[in-house]
DNA sequence: AGGCGCTTGTGAAGACGTGCACAAATCGCG
DNA sequence: CGCGATTTGTGCACGTCTTCACAAGCGCCT
């Protein structure tokens, strides 16, 4: 974490265009790009400009200016930014270049409509494998792959290249999946399940709690219930006015 | 957006608790504190110190302090917390004194599967209706609920008092959902679709993009490969060395 | 060739979030 | 009743992120 950043790794004339490290922030925007870059290849556009761009991925332009230009400033003055170089750009750096291999577990309700989702060989994934523990499950083909049983990971993951792990299962499972996922070596998760999963250092997880969005979204609800409500009366009357905007103040847009 | 808070809106001391209103990284927390929470009262905890409910929750303690008391300090020192206490105030802060309505539109793939899920109720949601365009859908019945044509949307918001609504429908569809769901008096949304929606000021929406999150992830795989290959090699060679653990540099836990 | 309008890239300032470290408060026990 | 162990609440410093504002660069038109 406190890490300093060597003070002496600057462009490195090596061969490979050297990765920057992006901050944060910044990596988390760069497929909101990519996908409004590739809505405008689409169109037809061939350019963009910061403006044009950051209005289809809805942030400031000057926000998506720098965070563009910590990739090396592929833009043109007056002009604006070549669409097609710009997504093989955001592309190498994500490390799409190559279709990755995902591994889902836990084929239930959830990871159903994971498997069956048409929508992630465009983004740059390829579901490479099923994995269930329920054995009336195993066998059973989804989208042209059939689920396998959990203890097969070791051996298929061997033969795909499998560079994320996908965990659906219910939540007590979840920590037992994700030590036989970094078990075979991966180094990426991605948790539907409720709960922190502990993995050691290298491994990265990232968590989506469908839950937690919409108590997020019943904050501000809230927020919004008690700030219509008591200004206008003494504070008791609690009718819902679904009219008039509320007060200007507290604007939207609320963390990405 | 750059609106300046009022100088001298304080304590108020009318008779409402009075929402303080809270830092969006602190908002964002509560619920995965709040989750924690309900496991350490199932377990039969009846205080919980910052310490072991950070653990729980998988944050800093000090952190989780802070966040606690922007919420008026609701523990004992040298004690703890009051696990049971804790969760009334969470709970009443992020609006969930009474189960929130949800109106789910699209009732695909994934709509499916957020339809069948059982587990909305313990986080204090109900779904009260579903809604798809596809007159061949209309009808069916999902978990005790019938999908209704999205035309009625008027008509049933009016009868349940829909809290949220979340859209489950392919991308080019969903900016007129969300209208259609602003236009019934909806100011909370949860998209699932590939793209940004335009909505009135007052309106929040948050916005959940499965690809997006691998892609962030792809990025990690990609810079660890690019760390673990340079150092040892020239540079050229690419093969994936699945064992060692990477530098114990740039650590993982990446933006939550 | 020169000027003009447009757009990028970035310095600087401010807002926001994080984590350390410690004083203040509380409990239990002798 | 007092003391020590424990844990909260928070001041402070630091790092990250955002946004403004503008100089530098580019192309086009005259
Ligand atoms: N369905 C939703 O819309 C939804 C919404 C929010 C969160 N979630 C979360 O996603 C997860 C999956 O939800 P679901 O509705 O699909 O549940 P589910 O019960 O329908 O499916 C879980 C699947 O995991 C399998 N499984 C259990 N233990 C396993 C193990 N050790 N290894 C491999 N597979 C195992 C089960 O056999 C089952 O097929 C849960 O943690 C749930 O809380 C789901
Ligand atoms: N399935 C997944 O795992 C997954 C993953 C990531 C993202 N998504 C996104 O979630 C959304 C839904 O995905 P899906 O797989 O369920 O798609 P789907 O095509 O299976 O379902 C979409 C549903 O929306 C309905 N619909 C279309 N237009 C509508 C309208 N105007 N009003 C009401 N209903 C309408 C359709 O009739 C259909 O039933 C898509 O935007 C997709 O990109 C899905």
């Amino acid at each position: 974490m406190s890490q300093h950043r060597h003070p002496g790794v600057p462009g490195r004339a090596g061969a490979v265009p050297a990765l920057p490290d992006l901050p944060e922030a910044t990596v988390a925007r760069l497929p909101e790009y990519l996908r409004a870059l590739h809505n405008l290849a689409d169109a037809g556009h061939e350019t963009v400009s910061s403006e044009g761009l950051a209005g289809a991925a809805g942030v400031n332009s000057a926000k998506l200016r720098k965070d563009l230009s910590h990739l090396g400033s592929y833009g043109t003055r007056g002009v604006g930014y070549d669409v097609a170089l710009l997504i093989d750009q955001i592309e190498f750096v994500l490390g799409l270049t190559q279709r990755r291999a995902v591994a889902l577990v836990g084929v239930g309700n959830l990871g159903h409509a994971l498997a069956g989702y048409a929508g992630f060989a465009g983004r740059g994934f390829r579901i490479a494998a099923l994995f269930d523990a329920d054995t009336s499950r195993v066998g059973e083909m989804i989208n042209g792959l059939v689920v396998r049983h959990v203890d097969e990971l070791p051996r298929v993951a061997a033969e795909e290249a499998i560079s994320i792990g996908v965990i659906a299962t219910p939540a007590p499972a979840a920590q037992a999946v994700a030590e036989q996922l970094v078990a075979v070596g991966v180094t990426s998760i991605l948790n539907f399940a409720p709960c922190v999963l502990s993995v050691p250092d290298g491994v990265d997880v990232r968590k989506v709690d469908l839950a937690i969005e919409l108590q997020i979204l019943s904050f501000h609800e809230h927020r919004k219930a008690s700030l219509t409500a008591l200004p206008a009366t003494g504070g008791s009357a609690l009718t819902a006015l679904p009219g008039g905007l509320t007060t200007p103040d507290t604007q939207e847009a609320i963390g990405t």
